[in-house]
DNA sequence: GGCGACTATTCAGCGTTACTATGTACTAGT
DNA sequence: ACTAGTACATAGTAACGCTGAATAGTCGCC
């Protein structure tokens, strides 16, 4: 992946998977597979398991441990209403952000 | 500042600063200002400074020490063709993530 | 029954980035 | 002198995503 994506991933990517997770639970393995799908081709698998743990430590998931069909189990995250908070606030200062920059798009010209 | 907002600068902060340099020359206390002016009410200079001599380094700006009035020299730094190219490709990383973003966030409802 | 392919999770070590806190230096106003 | 404003610099820290590898279960094929 282009090191400018891996930097800008920074903070974001927290708040991609919690989206992701405010649709309908979700594991692991299923979020990296749908993150690739939809473009982040190059996100390693360790680095979504690691935001799983991290977002967990905070509380913003529950988790309940559900016996998959193939292979080990699945552990299934679902967004609690501190997660949806947190939620909340990513999306202002995303939009903020966002904002901005659009902003200085324009502003530069190209 | 909300630390949310401190990890979504990573990767960005860089570009803000490139974006603001596409404009027209500045140094690195007028940068500090204009960002603060412009709702990023707390960038840590020392931040700033650190930046610039990263994209020095990379070889995206040229410098020059020009004398101020008031106070030490100002280095004054203005992006070059590198780092125009550079800031391109920004800017493509940039629409390709506000776009899936974007994307979840109205498919996410809220 | 052994082997690869797919599913699923975990972890140690690394590089990059922004923040904190502090220090240096020059000018002008009181 | 002293303070405030201008202007730059840097050492140390924390957070985050990546690399690369290990572990473990199930399935189908030869």
């Amino acid at each position: 992946m282009g090191k400018q994506m891996t930097e800008m991933l920074k903070g974001t990517l927290e708040g991609i998977v919690l989206a992701i997770l405010s649709v309908r639970p979700a594991y692991g393995y299923e979020i990296t597979a749908r993150l690739r799908d939809e473009g982040f081709a190059d996100i390693a698998e360790g680095t979504i398991y690691a935001l799983l743990v991290r977002i967990e430590q905070k509380g913003f998931v529950d988790v309940e441990k559900v016996p998959s069909e193939k292979g080990p189990p699945r552990k299934v995250y679902s967004l609690n209403a501190q997660g949806r908070e947190y939620l909340d606030e990513f999306w202002t200062t995303w939009g903020f952000l966002a904002e901005r920059l659009e902003q200085l798009h324009t502003e530069g010209g190209n």
